[in-house]
DNA sequence: TTACCATATGTTAACGTTAACATCGGTTTT
DNA sequence: AAAACCGATGTTAACGTTAACATATGGTAA
């Protein structure tokens, strides 16, 4: 192992001098810095991050949350897990994936991928005081977080409905019970309201969150009336939804139009593919760890609490109600 | 921050007593042990890795490379996290996930979840001669391997649809040019021959690895004559395979059986579920990440390589066409 | 000229842990 | 009864880095 001794002596300069090289460059003369960077390329220096977290006394640990059962289904964890690592390996900090909060876990901070999976673990992780940071909305002056503003981007959804021309317009919630369900709805409401469509409770079913429970709706809901359109609030029962149409032989678009949300890949399985709205999964994970290092590392004592819109990805589901009077004239 | 310093003097015994009774309990009296624990939990010790590491020379830190553009896409890679964190965790390791190999990083070794799609990080890290541990197949004496054994998993499928009576059996294989493909389809013939079934190279298509590809798989096969079931060497192909046959009013299983290949969770998406066989991607890539610890923690010098045989998940994508005869009997 | 300042570099002591060796009773061996 | 040994504990020095302070050199102001 190839130390900053080694590169010191190589260098003809004393141990600091190599220090300051690696991390204030520029209160080293052009000169001695040349000659030091040259002796660690020659010699393959490579920091060594565990003595220097050993000083500035940090673990260069951030624990990532997942609930154990939630964890394996889902494309979620990946994209998660990718801006996570994104953000925390440009600062030579490495992460730990965990099931449980647990006192003696040698970190710097707990990232969570959602509260309502988590509601325990997250309790226990605010009462150990390390910094923590939600994929979610959580009031707490610890706790920076990010969220996909899911009221906006459902509305936006039901929106795209609107403007295609729909005006009976179904959606499916599920029965997990998290707080984007509720919002969600309520993105649909407003929608409605500005399309001046008035809300009909027949047109709203709630099913487990699956492609069984998607398609269950699908069931529950041609059973009950007409519609043209349904907006399922995640993607998974809306593939369920596509295929429980499909499978009365029924056309999507041609006879009814979905929209999903998420994002993450299932809006692809179906053929056609689902038109939804994408939340950024992956920037806002990446957004959270640069939050958890800015409160670790640089010290910084604000809170974070922002919302992101998610973006309407335009595919293959939705049928436009007026072009077609437009192609008929 | 409790040091064993801090433990050592409220016990009452030096600091290398509560070090030993933290690495090596049966060498400290029972009693002394016991203070010592007291203490520990009074004032809520937790042990520092990052100075154990420095004395160890170790990192503390495993890389886990994952191409790109592959990363994204799939379950897998929460699957194969998941279980390479388990074991990272229960020895203090942490993770750090890396799209590229990089002489400065600073960890003990890499695991690599494929080979096919990272071959050139893969070379460049053989050359770095950190321990290096493969999901796949590689002849190299410090590599560990643990693969899903393809051609015995392959078989296992078809001899599946063999058994309930199938007998004109077409196979779907993709473009990617990987290992697997060649593997699985090896495992395909093997299967044909020991049902005394002669081989139909018009029954074999090949098309990109997606849900569309497997949809364009089912009307070529359609248009090219008769069969009664289809092997599709990835659970994605198959969804578009299923969807392709139901859009074309066929039934699965009624008018064609369908068998996929991973289980990772894209063979639930489709009504009737398809049935397969599920790698264990997470047992494998615990148990890689178990034998990187092994050679870097437990200085292991031998090498690991195994074929794991995959479970076959029996859904209700295939008929069986011998009840059938006993049922009219 | 002397005192002062800025810039560049060096020396020393920490960070928290463990390995290697040292010590000290008490027991076994001869 | 002396020697050797063993089990339990302690002392010291490392691991590789950085912060804080110290020194040296050259330039500028009085």
């Amino acid at each position: 192992m190839v130390t900053i001794k080694d590169v010191a002596l190589r260098a003809g300069v004393s141990l600091i001098t190599v220090s300051r090289v690696v991390n204030t460059p520029d209160k080293v003369a052009k000169e001695t810095r040349g000659k030091v960077e040259a002796a660690m390329k020659e010699l393959g220096y490579v920091r060594n991050v565990a003595a220097g977290n050993l000083v500035y006394k940090r673990s260069g640990i951030i624990c990532v949350y997942a609930s154990r059962n939630f964890s394996r289904l889902d494309p979620f964890l990946s994209h998660f897990l990718l801006g996570v690592s994104e953000a925390l390996g440009e600062r030579s900090y490495s992460l730990s994936l965990v099931h449980e909060v647990n006192e003696s876990q040698f970190c710097d901070g707990y990232i969570f991928s959602g509260y309502n999976e988590a509601e325990e673990a997250f309790g226990q992780c605010l009462s150990l005081g390390k910094p923590v940071a939600l994929f979610g909305q959580y009031d707490d002056a610890g706790v920076d977080c990010i969220d996909t503003d899911n009221v906006l981007s459902a509305r936006k959804a039901v929106r795209y409905l609107v403007e295609n021309g729909h005006r009976r317009i179904a959606v499916v919630l599920n029965t997990t019970g998290a707080d984007y369900v509720k919002q969600r709805f309520e993105g649909y409401r407003m929608a409605l309201q500005e399309g001046g469509i008035e809300y009909d409770s027949s047109l709203v079913v709630e099913v487990d969150n699956s492609t069984e429970g998607g398609r269950e709706a699908s069931e529950v809901l041609l059973g009950r009336g007409r519609f043209t359109a349904c907006f399922l609030i995640t993607d998974t029962m809306a593939v369920g939804f596509v295929l429980g149409l499909q499978a009365k032989g029924l056309s999507v678009p041609d006879d009814i139009s979905v929209v999903g949300f998420d994002g993450l890949g299932h809006q692809n399985l179906t053929i056609p593919k689902i038109t939804t709205v994408v939340q950024p999964v992956y920037e806002i994970s990446k957004a959270l760890a640069e939050s958890m290092l800015g409160r670790v590392v640089d010290g910084r004592k604000d809170r974070v609490s922002k919302l992101v819109e998610a973006e309407l990805s335009v595919a293959g589901s939705v049928r436009n109600m007026n072009t077609e009077k437009e192609d008929i004239s």
